[in-house]
DNA sequence: ATAACCGTATTATTGGTATAGTACAGTTGT
DNA sequence: ACAACTGTACTATACCAATAATACGGTTAT
């Protein structure tokens, strides 16, 4: 069963978007894996403290991107391949890094300063 | 005469933010500067092919937050001082970089892998 | 079988973003 | 002074995200 145990909604962003994103990142970290069973939308939004129709529709568009597989009165749960993998990790980096890359370049740093800054940043944290 | 050459409004983040922000970055870039004039709502709004009060929200804000100054029947030119300026890079800083980690370590990713990843790109946008 | 789940669908309401049109009063340049 | 511009305000419409409540039929475990 998918845990979502260090997810958490934020406002800024719509709902449904940050699950879908959530589960594309623990896909590609090899966290989430083919054939792992997905929480219910009732059980999910109960969790999360959210609506189960903005689960649902979270649920629906992995659906439409042929990433998880539904069928009525079953759990739902996670359909992945080599290749759906390897192309989703190049978007989800590309997007990642170009975003942030833009907007270092847009307040003036050059990449010794973008670079030193992510470094320091990750130490931070870890 | 601040410029707009270079923006672009894209979708998925409102558009008045997305004002707000380039507006933020040329400030903390230094390309932007104290008493720079601003482009008229209208004239702005035309050039950017979007509705006048867009542009309004996103003036209103920026005056909200005592970045521009705005009087009936003048154009609104921006007021910054070195501490608003401060402030305004080390939580713009702040924002960006940790957004961007956090979701690079979603994806499984060590610092040094994020690091090489920003440096390659950074290299194929130069 | 049957109760307790499940996915799916529908209708309605609320709030925010963006659009459109209009209006009024203050400033600026000539 | 006067025309052309400016900021500001207001109403109305449309769309999407999110919520709420309900309903139907399929699956699963006992």
């Amino acid at each position: 069963m998918i845990s979502f145990d260090d997810f958490r909604p934020v406002d800024g962003k719509p709902i449904y978007l940050q699950i879908l994103e959530y589960i594309k990142r623990g896909a590609v970290a090899g966290i989430i894996r083919d054939g792992d069973e997905l929480p219910s939308r009732r059980v999910l939004s109960a969790l999360l403290g959210i609506n189960p129709n903005t689960v649902q529709k979270a649920f629906k568009t992995l659906e439409d991107e042929n990433l998880i597989t539904s069928r009525a009165g079953a759990k739902s749960f996670m359909t992945l391949d080599g290749e759906k993998l390897r192309h989703l990790r190049a978007e989800l980096l590309e997007d990642t890094v170009s975003e942030m890359a833009r907007k270092l370049r847009e307040m003036g740093l050059s990449k010794e300063e973008a670079l030193h800054l992510l470094s320091e940043h990750w130490e931070k944290e870890e």
